[in-house]
DNA sequence: TTGACATATTCCCGTATAGGAATATATTGA
DNA sequence: TCAATATATTCCTATACGGGAATATGTCAA
């Protein structure tokens, strides 16, 4: 078997740079632009910025809207929340490395006033 | 061009299912275990848990220490942080959604009481 | 040293890419 | 209808996977 197509969920489409480049370009403007802005913005090839919106679209990352000739493509972000959700489950596992570098600061921190003391 | 080598960066190397299964292994138990623990645990060829342990590894999720003949894995909450602040810049996108859903439930909520009280 | 155990590495194969180039499709306006 | 514009799709190729099987490496204990 080979690896997991690139469509198959949030994970997946967005381990491309490219298309994470994309989903920020849409973010920082609201949300909302379409295909012609994209090329325009990113100096990519069209067809390059279509596919890589054909990925994001298929796995419910950006909407689709038809408006005349130009088709606008909108962030959803329901979907970016699953990789929130899964990535959060593990805050914690970084939130401990900084309660042992505090803790480690407040323990050396005692033992400096202690040693200003007389025992 | 293929894709970007699975070991380019934390969102590459998540982007394959089992592998966030070994750090879901992991986490669950205090995220320090060795190999053979991990085998048992999830049920597959070791020759394919320690290959997703190499990779994982290249990236910096999981960091390994030698312990007589086993090797002790231990999750490394630092680089998943990565990805954490990358999708959380985007935590408007669907909170914008949540609140346009609050915000249509208030409305509908206060049409429904303007229409008991006469006008 | 030798054998048993734990783990990593190599080789093979089918599959799915991402990019480039060319082309197809759709929509608008004259 | 026809040309122009916007976007999507197809074809090509090099690349790198992930799984299976076999094997190599490393470490302990007797």
């Amino acid at each position: 078997m080979a690896r997991s197509p690139t469509t198959a969920d949030a994970f997946t489409a967005i381990a491309e740079p490219r298309r994470r480049e994309i989903l920020g370009a849409l973010a920082n403007t609201g949300g909302k632009r379409d295909v012609s802005w994209l090329v325009q913005r990113l100096g990519w090839p069209q067809p390059q910025v279509s596919k890589h919106l054909g990925v994001l679209r298929k796995v419910g990352l950006v909407n689709v809207e038809r408006r005349g000739k130009r088709r606008v493509y909108s962030l959803n972000g329901a979907e970016l929340r699953t990789v929130y959700d899964w990535v959060k489950a593990y805050e914690r596992f970084w939130q401990h490395q900084l309660q042992r570098v505090k803790d480690r600061a407040e323990r050396i921190e005692r033992e400096r006033k202690k040693e200003n003391r007389p025992n």
